[in-house]
DNA sequence: AAGGTTATCTAACCATGATAGATTACGGGT
DNA sequence: ACCCGTAATCTATCATGGTTAGATAACCTT
């Protein structure tokens, strides 16, 4: 009468998450399908679905361990508005399928206020730190300066080359004073 | 011997277009199916691949005219820098679908310098006399505020209500004198 | 060793993008 | 008016992917 044993569901999701994330890097998000990384892991697909409820719900996996992972990379350095700008946009580069699945991919992640997951609010805090005297107001423009600017040179619509003075002006647009 | 009379694959291709767009605003990416055009249109899958090599093609299209539209837009206002930063985010948050096709979804548009279409110029410009003075880094970075600030407020990562104080800022970081 | 519970596998369903081959509509030439 | 050939359209189909139902097999307890 006793069960047949129930297996490390939290180890499965997290090499499931781990493969689709290197696929995605590797072949684009198209090449992520359930059959690719069932096969990849020597099973069968109903067996990923014990794991996540979809494919949507593993692309968002794989984007919230995203923003783990970029607030760990902005915690990693000083918290200085240069330094955690030029964090925010070498991460974004590094990682530009995760940053897609993130950002640019439908998603069932939720933003508002309540629900939003630590994950999320824990990478927005790393760029807030980085302006100690902003409101969220500023915040979020520094943020959107940051994304605009991560996302544009990804799709190739920035002019290559000229991240460095990109970040330069948006760093004294962001923190100089003003006059008049 | 004298063929059938072609259809007119300007026309053929517009509807599909029009369809396509009108169908992506009211019910998402997701139901844009070929199937789906062809059914409302009256007509047959295949007869789509006369007007559009593949699906892909008719996204990049609906994405093309996006770009027009938005340049139109921008046009249609005058060449302050409040006057166009509010025209952008209005034309984005007022056509949430097309502007995913144009910066979100997988594109096969091209945006290096030569082969860039003209369209995708036009709405660059429409930004960049925003602001008269400006270099090239600049236009790039006033730019990335507004295409960050469209993004992440379509994706709901903002808070509600405050798209004015955000824009207020923007305007003032972009265009006031700095001190020191 | 046996039984029952549950994970896994096999097999299939359904929708979609895309295409090959049959069919039909057109319009000029007789 | 009637063929005839061209080419556009339609019917039917393939291939692939997400997802799920039902059959099978593994495990633990007794």
């Amino acid at each position: 009468m006793s069960p047949r044993p129930a297996p490390d569901l939290n180890q499965r999701r997290d090499r499931v998450v781990k493969l689709a994330r290197t696929l995605a890097e590797s072949e684009g998000w198209g090449a992520v399908t359930m059959r690719r990384l069932a096969g990849d892991l020597g099973v069968t697909q109903p067996v990923l679905y014990s794991a996540f409820a979809s494919r949507q719900a593993l692309v968002d996996a794989v984007a919230l361990d995203g923003f783990d992972d970029l607030a760990a990379a902005l915690e990693a350095v000083d918290s200085s508005p240069r330094a955690r700008m030029r964090a925010y946009l070498d991460h974004a580069a590094a990682h530009p399928r995760v940053y897609e699945a993130m950002f640019s991919l439908p998603s069932g992640l939720t933003f508002a206020a309540e629900a939003t997951p630590a994950p999320l609010r824990r990478a927005f805090s790393g760029i807030r730190e980085a302006f100690p005297g902003a409101d969220d107001t500023r915040a979020e423009v520094a943020w959107s300066v940051l994304h605009g600017l991560a996302t544009l040179h990804a799709g190739g619509r920035l002019r290559e080359g000229q991240m460095q003075a990109r970040l330069d002006l948006a760093h004294r647009l962001l923190t100089e004073q003003a006059v008049g």
